[in-house]
DNA sequence: CGGAGAAGTAACTGACCAGTTACGAAATTC
DNA sequence: GAATTTCGTAACTGGTCAGTTACTTCTCCG
């Protein structure tokens, strides 16, 4: 279970000091995120994750070297955690239909659950994914949604259920976009629609669409 | 016809120096469109801007008060761009598959063409929509993209060739998706998959895809 | 208990940067 | 061609911020 978004560090304070490293360094690590998803690289403030973190400067830079080593380490922990509840997926007994509409309703409340995911991954790709590239702990980082997907995919098409001739990565990409756009772009979309983009109604309407255009698209 | 993504400023000094606040004003608006697309809000230097326009810091404040104030006049300046193009689309005569197939294609390829133009929008987002909430200047930002598409709808839906009870303003969403999301992570869909989406090849790929999936689903 | 090392604090440094200013040069106006 | 306005330059200011350091306090372990 991943740590609250409010990032308050954990409890040190009542229970007395002692030492724990892994502790310190997770909430530091959990402030990181809040703090560079709301203001990206360059705006974030390596003060103001200390004095989030109930840590400080010091230990900082004593975990991650610097500023661009602690983002890095941020952006592969959301990476493993994303693949971490990916990996939980199991569509294996549902039938092609349900499984692909499990896995939109999946992808989609993910991103309406991880704001700060998305907001790492445009400033990621703000910087042209450098630190991705650089990354070592990132090589096998195809996402395990793309399995899953190739499986409904074959067993639909044998069923014929599903439209021959689709590629499995075209569908995922497509699918990660559909839920992805809505939430990378809210609250631009919210001022030009004149709507509340952010409420469960506006987004349950969404996904259904979504879903909606995904199924019509792999009718046979 | 925009300027050219370099932001070279106008040849003034071939020609001798002359007062022309327009030419001044748009060199500058040019230079920082760059600026800020390359490096966001807060990474991007007013220094650098000044250098780039040909112009001086001394400009960029008397025309544009601060920082943020040049911020919001290149997010206007860009929308207006995108409104413009937009206007220019006319569907009338092609029919509603025809129209609609254009119709992404064109969406796509402002994407593919306008890399500062997503850039500036995942920032905007970033701040939540602030500056785009206060612009005076934007407000009638109602996307004539939309309109075109619920012409489209009823012609189709009409002529039997699409099916009813599609919401034109979550298709338009649908649409915008799958342009932009494959544009705006680009760099980090290209680490993860081990491939160069910024190729052609790919990009024809992707919107092919993209209009299979769309004119797919609109099927009866 | 006592020594070693880990964790914490706050002041400090040096670079950077948004925004200002003083002044000079050019150009337009009359 | 003198007055007035616009434009350009470069130095400056005050604040901010990443990264460092000197020193203290705590914890662990023999």
């Amino acid at each position: 279970m991943p740590k609250s978004k409010t990032a308050k560090p954990d409890a040190r304070k009542t229970t007395g000091r002692t030492r724990q490293p892994d502790v310190t360094r997770r909430n530091i690590l959990d402030a990181a995120l809040v703090e560079f998803a709301a203001k990206g690289l360059s705006g974030a403030r390596v003060d103001e994750i200390a004095a989030r973190s109930g840590s400080n400067k010091r230990m900082i830079y004593e975990y991650f070297g610097n500023k661009d080593g602690l983002w890095l380490t941020v952006l592969e922990r959301a990476y493993e955690r994303m693949r971490e509840e990916e990996h939980a997926i199991d569509v294996a007994r549902m039938s092609p239909v349900e499984g692909m509409r499990y896995l939109m309703e999946f992808n989609f409340k993910f991103c309406s659950r991880n704001p700060e995911f998305i907001a790492l991954l445009n400033a990621e790709n703000l910087h042209k994914a450098s630190f991705l590239k650089n990354s070592k702990k990132i090589r096998e980082l195809y996402t395990p949604l793309l399995v899953v997907i190739t499986d409904l995919l074959q067993r639909g098409q044998r069923d014929g259920v599903f439209r021959k001739n689709v590629d499995p990565v075209e569908l995922y990409t497509t699918i990660a976009a559909l839920g992805f756009f809505y939430f990378s772009n809210i609250h631009t979309l919210s001022t030009i629609f004149g709507r509340n983009l952010l409420s469960p109604k506006q987004q349950k309407t969404r996904l259904d669409h979504s879903i909606a255009v995904v199924l019509g698209y792999l009718r046979p």
